[in-house]
Formats: C-alpha cells, structure tokens, sequence
DNA sequence: GCGCGACGAGACACTGTGTCTCGTACGCTA
DNA sequence: TAGCGTACGAGACACAGTGTCTCGTCGCGC
C-alpha cells in the first residue's frame, strides 16, 4: 500500500484550504454575507468548483472550518494570559480584558461570526463553552479566596462576563474598553 | 378615483400579512433558517406564491417585518416600565429586568433574531438604539443623583447593561436571571 | 348587478447547488 | 528518466428556489 500522503502534497492540500478559508472570509467582507457562494469562493481561491466540493462538502462547512481557525488562535492567547502570573482575580482581569480585545478586534466579522453560528452551532457552543470555563475556573477561585463576590453561581457570573464584553465591538476607542472591563469587573465583587 | 382600501379590504390585507409573518415564524421555528423560503411561507399562510411577492418583495423583508412586529411590543412593554413611580436607580432596575426577562422568552427565536440582524440591519440598530437610549438616560439620572457611577459615560454604561442583560437568554432558572440583573446592576454603583 | 382589482395557479428565465465524467498535469516511485 | 497513480480544471447535468409575468376567477364596493 504505497503512502499517497506525502509531505509535499499534504503541504499542498493545506495550501489549497487556506486559501479557501482566506477567500471565504475576504468575500463575507467584500460583498456580504449574501454574496458569498461556492462558486465564488473557488473563483476567489482560484481552483475549480468541483475541487471545493472535494474539499468542503457545502458552504456552511467553510465558513465554519475558517471560524474555527480563528477561534484557535483566539483560545491560544487567552490561556496564555490565564497562565500569567498574579491572584486569581488579576489573572481574571488579564483574561476579560484580552477577551474584550478579541471581540472588538473582530467585530468587522461579527457578520460572519453570526452566520456561523446561526448554522454551525454545535463546536462554536463547544468553543465557547471552552472560554466559559476558564472565565468560571478564575471566578471560582477568586471567590474562595475573597476577591469576588460568592453569593452568584460561577457559571453564571462567567455567562454574565463574556456577553458583558462582548459590548467592547460596539465601543468606539479602547479606553472604553478599558472602562468596560472595569464596570464589568465591578459586578463581581463582594456585596456591601 | 375610486378608493380601493376601504376598510374591509385594508382589514384583510392585515389579516393576510399577520399570517405571513406568523408562518415564518412557525417555519424558522419548525425548520430552521435554512428551511425558510418564499415558496413554503406561501403555502404555511396559505395564499399562493405571487399573491406572497405583492406583500414583501424577497424573505428578509418577511423576517425583518416579523421582528418589527416583536420589536414594537417590546419597546412598549420597557416604555411603560420606564414611566413608572421610583427614583431613576428603582425605573432602572425595573426597565433592566424587564429586557432580561424579553430576551430570555425570546431566546428560542434567537436564530430568526439573528438572522434579521444579519441583513435588515438599519432598523435593527435603530430599534435598540431606541431601548439604548431609554437606558442611557436613566443612567444619566441616576449618576446625577448620586445613586451610580459618574465616572463612566452614560452611554458605555447602557451598552454594558444591554450587552449583559443578553445573557439572561443563556440561563436556565427565572432566579438565575435575577441574580443577573443584581451583578449587572452592581457594575453600575459608585466605585469604593 | 357590474366593474375594478386582488387573488391562485402555473409558466418562464435565471442563479446557485451538488454530482459526475473526462482529459490533463504533476508528483511519487522504480 | 519513465511510468503510474492521483488530484485537478472544465464542463454537463438534474434539481431547488427565485422573481416576474400572464390568465382566468372571485368578491368587495359603487
């Protein structure tokens, strides 16, 4: 059984997704999200239509497949702000606030951040379950020690968190968005 | 000039219209986005598929005139919790828990709301905006009166609140959701 | 009652989908 | 370097849904 996956191809066919996915995401912001068609996304990446069908089965599969190369990155850099240094609650606060920099930093593909997750949904919940639970894992802790208010279940004060700073897309400069995860934070400290 | 919309008439075109919004929101529900199309909605409503294209000229216009619909009751139902008796802090607490309980209801149409929010797009954002600003302003009252914080704009405070008051759609008790609107509020008090 | 206009049914051209076949080009192996 | 195998591009195909149009019918309003 001779091997057919070698490097250089399976180099290629990595090429040929990417570019996929690039042109994806470059269409969705050119043209909509109702522009967007298999035929020109393979326009776009420059290879047949049959060959797109080779390699995603359907639209949707795109799209998805380029969310969760974003996501990756996304969830990369916020565990490594969660593995910092500090309390449990100043490693929170490392961690909101980059995820409040993530959500207005892509808040020009909140587009296609909607459009993945109205048929997607399964790994985006997935996803973001993920982020749930490290934002619940720190909200755990810092209320045992005291920092943060304990009287709220810390699953629900991490829902609370993200679509708190999910505002940051809609704010206008970044102070704001420093002022936000201040507020947010704020609704997590002890009661008087 | 013969008038043709006497009040008969007009009155089944409303008839005929509600039926055509209520049947695509029976299909988002029944089917999922991806199963709503013209010709289905026709046929739920029961009319044929050209007498559908006198009425709306393509489906976003149906679902954007379905979430008009929802919206325009809504707006009503914080307008009058606006208007009620108490300090700004108290209105506030009752418009802020007024939209959480909405969104919550609404949530098993979140997929239709998103959908709307995809393409309708302008009369979305002016929609909320509205709500925006109804909360913004009791946020300006109640900064003034000492009774929250000043030192953040009114406006980052209501996107705060709306942005976090969403998450009411993502929990699972009625008391989780009031414990929602306490932390929520709890961002927005004076800092030590 | 009669007329005007809305209606349902269906035809039509068009776009996009998903599958298939074919001949070609290129990388891998001998 | 020669061949073999595989992925590729191009194009044909049936199918879905769209948006427009026509035609015959029905019913409200004068």
């Amino acid at each position: 059984m001779p091997r057919l996956w070698t490097a250089t191809v399976e180099g290629h066919r990595r090429e040929v997704r990417d570019a996929v996915l690039d042109a994806a995401a470059a269409l969705v912001g050119r043209h909509g999200l109702r522009g967007v068609t298999m035929s020109r996304v393979a326009e776009e990446a420059g290879i047949g239509r049959a060959t797109l069908y080779r390699y995603f089965p359907d639209l949707e599969s795109v799209l998805h497949a380029w969310h969760e190369r974003q996501v990756a990155s996304h969830l990369a850099e916020l565990a490594s702000l969660r593995a910092g240094a500090g309390s449990a609650g100043e490693r929170l606060r490392a961690v909101l606030a980059g995820y409040a920099r993530l959500s207005r930093a892509s808040r020009g593909h909140r587009e296609s951040e909607l459009a993945v997750r109205l048929h997607g949904g399964q790994d985006v919940v997935r996803a973001t379950g993920h982020v749930h639970g490290m934002v619940a894992e720190l909200v755990e802790a810092g209320a045992r020690s005291g920092e943060l208010r304990g009287d709220v279940p810390a699953g629900e004060l991490a829902t609370y968190c993200l679509h708190a700073l999910a505002a940051a897309g809609d704010l206008p400069s970044e102070t704001a968005v420093h002022r936000l995860v201040d507020v947010t934070l704020a609704g997590l400290r002890p009661g008087t």
